[in-house]
DNA sequence: TTGACAATTGAATAGTTATTCAACTATACT
DNA sequence: AGTATAGTTGAATAACTATTCAATTGTCAA
């Protein structure tokens, strides 16, 4: 394993502590995938609105007043990463929150940057 | 108010219900703000390793394998948002979770992400 | 005061990404 | 079949950002 820093270790101990305790890569990005999904005023304000209430993309422009292709592009990423679902019901295809677990995390998401 | 979106609304009571619970843009920066310096994954690096323990650059630069350079310019976006705060000691500059708080939102952000 | 080490800084680079635009698909209605 | 509307898509652009590199500051100890 090679060393990429170009220092020394001052405190080995907790140097060491630190790297036996790291979370492996996987739950960091984890971690970063939701994180980054959320952090975007467009993909917050997608999930928040679809928090509220299913909903069709055309409302989702209207409430978001964008266009349908910007709101689009950012389903499609929320959609991919399983945060949000999709129907068919004629022209229209409604989105929602995928679960009740997206709809916690997110909320209590909110609620905590609040105090900050 | 200008409409900038191009398309029609659809389901009208949905969509002003949504408009009128949208939080101002202000808690929305600050979500924003917040979650996009979780978004990374050397500053979640960063807040995992001073959530064991207070540590200095070098430190942290050796449990991440990262350059000093690399980490201090992170260092500085969490100090400027005040994620973490920093003490001298001599040569050293000890940074550690600035509170409580956001050690508290930290934990909770990584407690939840396991889940999904 | 000189040298060594800890840390910061600014500029440059490279990679990422949100929105726009135009073209396209899918569905419903006449 | 033909048209209008809902939605998607890919390419292009513009804005943003993480890391590198080289130079600099601050502190200590000889």
């Amino acid at each position: 394993m090679e060393e990429l820093c170009d220092c020394n270790i001052i405190h080995k101990e907790t140097v060491n502590l630190a790297k036996t305790k790291m979370p492996d890569d996987c739950l960091f990005e984890k971690l970063i995938t939701f994180y980054k999904l959320i952090a975007d005023s467009t993909r917050a304000k997608i999930l928040f609105v679809l928090d509220q209430h299913e909903m069709c993309v055309c409302d989702i422009a209207s409430s978001l007043n964008m266009t349908k292709s910007a709101v689009s592009h950012q389903l499609r990423l929320l959609k991919d990463n399983n945060l949000v679902i999709s129907r068919r019901s004629g022209k229209e295809i409604f989105y929602k929150l995928s679960d009740e677990h997206v709809t916690k995390v997110f909320e209590i998401s909110l609620e905590h940057v609040k105090e900050i």
